[in-house]
DNA sequence: AACCATGACGCAAACGTTTAAGATAGATAG
DNA sequence: CTATCTATCTTAAACGTTTGCGTCATGGTT
């Protein structure tokens, strides 16, 4: 057996084997009662290797200030207690040794990231960015970050976007959901927490949070009657899956127009979708073999929208003469496409405004006040109908 | 004077006012020789409503089973220290209790995040966007979460954003410069941090960091060769600024096809734009009156051939047969437009997703390896040509 | 002299984790 | 029975901040 040193007596008298811990042979010491096992010289290396990061703390700089940490905390933060001069040596010294601080400590200790999580069903198309620079730019006048996660039209990773942010990554959550979701108990669970959530474009009901959208009811009921105001008999409507609600807002504004009209429902000229492409054009497909033919074509989204009219002109089909197409959205797609699109102008840009104002009066005053704000939008007559 | 006990040996008698500190009376016991304030009843409020955050800690877990903090970490994290008897009860409890791990207290002490941080310039177009599916994706398969922050374009953006996410908030950063930075000294800044920066897209030369970007060059190239097979003479070039590599890369492409053939460069036939659309029109306005007449515009962006398109249709000039237009980049608004857009498809997906994958090799492997790679792209004819 | 005030700092706890290493009981070997 | 081993715990230090409160000169007032 090595001559092992007890390390409280010193003495290697009395020592015994004791196990192995860890794949390390251990001793007790009879005469100290004491158990150990020989230090193991990584511990030293780790403590150099661990300090490597490269990064200035608070500690280094108190370090070569030759004051402690808390006064040079306080000393950057502008606290009162502490001298001019301090204060002026310990900043420049913090300059100097390019000192930035570490935001996880900060955060952890503050309770607050400064940072609120956007959670966004995709960025294939302009439609959910320009919401996104709305909330942007109103997150950076009050100085807070911002985080976007994609869902891409995915529950599950929805789901798991929302795990990640809200376990203290941010101090806020907008979101707008995925086209699928239509359970919302991934969102009732993280009610019980202190951040607070806000749901915006597409909203579900009944859930006790804030909520920014578009007027659907409103929006869809303006462009039917538009449809009808010229002349259109047979509007097909192109809807998104049923579970959505927006689906269903627009579906019941399109309702009440034609009802005020007179007219009746043909349930053949529904049809939901993914707005995938092979099942857009296979709807489209099916109504152009209906007869008596549709005269016009409703979609829910500006893609879809665009998409129909590409499809329509490679059959020769004269837009709007045979078949009006519409949109709903005004997507920058829609002035580009030809003929150019008649949409609705949901004002995306202005609801990702709205949500973002809504989640900071949270934030700053604290109030978790339940507010629902509908934002107005507009019809745009292009050429498309 | 109030009756107040010093709170060592709980006697009233002798104790003397000794100053104000904070707003608050300070007394001292000269029994003692012990100096106090009466403690804020603040405290103890804060007490209770500190632990007031909702969320289940592992203290929480720990006092409800009855066992330590490091057990239940240890239990949870499948440790094979802990008996399974032991492991599934605080598993059960854990579950239970709804706990999730703080992640911002997680991160302060492995020095991980498990997210990567990506900058853009923006999502105005899904240019960018599609770059940014490309990474996701990748990330996604790795464990990894990326944060997503839009530069706007702006240089001082830019450099705030960096400065946010790499003070420990990510564990790589992955960034496409705006359009106007020509200084790289906030990358410069970052680069002794242990967190490694991968550019892509548009990048820079002769920083000594990874970076993944289009065969800007070899494009352009067969971009020209294209226009001049068509029979084109007279080409217009539309750049971005000057200090962006890309403008110089393309430009470099564009005049060695020129001289190939032995064109001779006319320099009103160039130039340089923010791509804003003013400065965009103002250009093509300017090209239209020169003489001899211009036969193709070559945009070095597919956003602003698109916007080329729409302005000569609005002159009645016929496309291509006057003037053909070409763009860079391929977005599917090239599809769209009428007629549809010539480009250069630059693999914007693909260069996400191996930026990415450098990156993840960077942080799995620690290795930290300079790779500078080019994606290859091909040549899209349409009828814009 | 006795008391009081102030400015300028340091100490140490807290935020919620992870993890090296110490401790203990019971099992096993010699 | 003694010496050793193993399985399963607990303790405490770290991660980098912020902040309540104690301390201690030094200088004023009665």
């Amino acid at each position: 057996m090595p001559r092992v040193k007890c390390p409280k007596c010193q003495q290697p008298e009395r020592i015994l084997k004791s196990g192995i811990v860890r794949n390390k042979q251990r001793y007790y010491c009879k005469d100290c009662d004491y158990h150990f096992v020989i230090p193991s010289l990584r511990k030293k290396a780790r403590e150099i290797s661990t300090r490597d990061t490269g990064a200035t703390s608070l500690r280094d700089i108190a370090q070569a200030a030759g004051v402690s940490i808390a006064t040079v905390s306080r000393a950057l933060h502008n606290h009162p207690d502490i001298s001019g001069q301090t204060r002026s040596f310990i900043k420049a010294l913090a300059d100097e040794m390019n000192y930035q601080p570490n935001m996880l400590a900060q955060s952890l200790v503050n309770r607050s990231t400064q940072t609120i999580g956007v959670i966004i069903p995709n960025l294939n198309t302009t439609f959910f960015s320009s919401m996104l620079s709305g909330i942007q730019q109103v997150c950076a006048r009050s100085g807070y970050r911002v985080v976007i996660c994609q869902s891409d039209e995915d529950h599950n990773t929805e789901i798991a976007n929302i795990q990640a942010l809200m376990n203290n990554m941010i101090d806020g959550l907008l979101i707008c959901h995925t086209l699928h979701t239509d359970t919302f108990e991934h969102i009732r669970m993280q009610m019980n927490k202190r951040i607070p959530i806000v749901q915006f474009y597409r909203v579900s009901e009944d859930l006790p949070i804030s909520k920014i959208h578009a007027d659907d009811e409103a929006g869809a009921e303006a462009v039917t009657e538009h449809l009808i105001a010229k002349g259109c008999k047979r509007i097909a409507l192109l809807l998104g899956p049923k579970n959505l609600l927006i689906t269903q807002k627009r579906l019941k504004g399109h309702l009440q127009a034609l009802k005020r009209h007179g007219f009746v429902l043909d349930k053949k000229l529904l049809a939901h979708v993914d707005f995938s492409h092979e099942k857009v054009t296979r709807a489209v497909d099916h109504w152009l073999k209906l007869s008596p033919a549709i005269d016009a074509i409703f979609s829910i989204s500006d893609k879809s929208a665009v998409q129909i009219i590409g499809h329509l002109k490679k059959k020769k089909i004269k837009i709007p003469r045979q078949i009006s197409v519409v949109g709903f959205g005004n997507e920058y797609t829609g002035e580009i496409v030809e003929p150019q699109l008649t949409t609705y102008d949901v004002r995306t840009r202005e609801i990702g405004e709205e949500a973002c104002r809504v989640m900071l009066e949270q934030l700053i005053s604290g109030n978790r006040e339940v507010v629902d704000k509908r934002i107005a939008g507009k019809l745009i007559v292009r050429q498309s109908s």
